[in-house]
DNA sequence: GATGATGCGTCAACCATGTTGACCCATCTT
DNA sequence: AAGATGGGTCAACATGGTTGACGCATCATC
């Protein structure tokens, strides 16, 4: 349990009320997921056009960036694709000399995928432009209500793939 | 502004700080946003998939259920595809005896869409599968934190698309 | 009442991104 | 030495999107 402190809400919106389970108000959840989702990405298209690149570029980019040195099976996982249709993706983004592919120092089989100078650079393009959405979408509801997005979105993710998503976390001392 | 009692976060999620604006919690946002999104509609490909459909229908469905006799303009700008790929997708939802439609009485350009008996018993079997996995993560999370998790997607979405989210509301008296 | 704009449908070609299935190689594990 | 694992690759195909061009019915306007 965690005290919040209050939430902004944006015009028009009307906060849950104690009726919070009822289909009107899961409805609104499902679409507010939805069209949020949407825009978020969007938010990178016009950048990633500039650069003849697609969103499954895009998602590959932002995780590689995410966890530098990462094994393609732990990509893969984060992506849920097939390797067939990361490996073209993949591919793409070496040979245009955005990622980089290093072999495992404990195990020689894996392949650890970095991003190059100009990866980072465009990645850091590309999360500038979702950065700037969320920060802004972040700062109008406050502090107390990016914790209540957190919490419900986690509870969306099955149990059994939270460790995943954690993983990702930076580990920060202290 | 509005008061938020308390949110509930799932073991391992640590709630915003005053930093909440940094890169990593900007990160964590995004992350969570796409495996909530994610695992949220993946709920629904084992259903779709006896039926032989495919998202696209689902997102279809959905909608149609939602505003009963909204003409295709609107669900072209809800979906924000081309008319010819939505075209294609209800032609096969009207084929299959799922979506009806009938010439706007108002204007007889329009052609207004609803679902069949079937339709609507499969979009809410449909809608049950998501139903159950946002009312877990709402219950869990508490009612504060289903007001926050509005308000931060509702920010993500550009101040000139909202009204069209907003017009997906039932209307309700009181 | 002719003219232009609008809502919708359709043909065709193409693109991005996913799938399955089969096969191969290098490397790790036992 | 044998088998399991991480990864790459070829090929065929599915899904769901795009652009561009065109046609038709209907509405709105001068």
């Amino acid at each position: 349990m965690v005290d919040a402190s209050s939430v902004t809400l944006p015009p028009g919106l009307s906060p849950a009320s104690p009726l919070f389970l009822r289909e009107d108000e899961v409805r609104r959840g499902i679409e507010l997921l939805y069209f949020g989702y949407s825009h978020m990405i969007r938010g990178a298209d016009a950048i990633l056009e500039r650069h003849g690149l697609g969103r499954a570029h895009h998602r590959a980019l932002y995780f590689i960036a995410r966890k530098p040195g990462l094994p393609v099976s732990d990509l893969l996982r984060l992506l849920s694709i097939t390797k067939q249709s990361l490996s073209r993706v993949l591919a793409e983004l070496v040979a245009r000399g955005l990622v980089r592919n290093e072999v495992g120092a404990l195990d020689r089989r894996q392949r650890l995928l970095r991003l190059t100078e100009a990866g980072i650079e465009l990645e850091a393009e590309l999360f500038e432009a979702l950065r700037a959405r969320v920060t802004e979408a972040y700062g109008r509801a406050g502090q107390a209500a990016v914790t209540g997005f957190w919490a419900v979105l986690m509870g969306l993710i099955p149990v059994e793939d939270r460790a995943l998503v954690l993983s990702l976390e930076t580990s920060r001392a202290g």
